[in-house]
DNA sequence: AAAATTTTGACAAATTTTGTCAAAACAAAA
DNA sequence: TTTTGTTTTGACAAAATTTGTCAAAATTTT
């Protein structure tokens, strides 16, 4: 139960790289992947597919690390968070299984 | 379960007022409360809170509808939208818990 | 202490958000 | 069916936020 920026600090330690490598590869300054992964900065999806791909990780996993982030961040210290999770929560699983009624596949 | 939209739109045409008076009330155009009720514009938390105030209805109740759509939203169409919910909702749990800790009330 | 790495914060560019306005579309009433 | 009132649409501008660069400061490693 990890944010994203713990997980790529701990994934980039234990390979031994700099900042700056990884930073290149996705093609930004080191100074904003430093950031990132202090969860001081959000990532981009983009940004978390190539890290991903990077460290040769599941992408489901990296998202859902990162979408969680968001949603936490977006919740900021409402006291209504946890039920608006879990309304939301409930949206999407209407919203899902309309998708399925619709597409009927 | 409703979105916020929907919510105060009935709320609206309950009281068969147009768009034009909450709109003055709230201090924005009608252009927009219209684009809020029908779920394309996000409203702002003040925006909410006035709202409430407005029709006399729980503060918290029309924030968690408020909340539960911007969550709903950021989750668009990803794949991994309830795993992330989820992992948010432990995150949110923890954090509950640690300022239970911090603040020993 | 030198070298390498990481962090910080000021700044600029790009993007997104938030709102206004006026016209078009729609609905209801006369 | 014309008039009146309401709602919706989309182009536009201003404001706010995001996303990144850069260079110096701080920290860590050698």
């Amino acid at each position: 139960m990890d944010s994203l920026g713990n997980t790529i600090r701990t994934l980039r330690e234990e390979k031994k790289l700099p900042l700056r490598t990884v930073a290149a590869f996705l093609d930004i300054d080191q100074a904003i992947l430093s950031k990132i992964e202090r969860g001081q900065r959000k990532a981009s999806r983009e940004q978390v597919v190539k890290l991903a791909e990077y460290f040769k990780v599941k992408e489901n996993d990296l998202l859902v690390a990162w979408l969680s982030d968001k949603l936490v961040y977006e919740l900021e210290d409402e006291e209504v968070a946890l039920k608006a999770l879990q309304m939301a929560e409930e949206k999407v699983v209407y919203i899902i299984k309309e998708k399925r009624k619709s597409t009927h596949s």
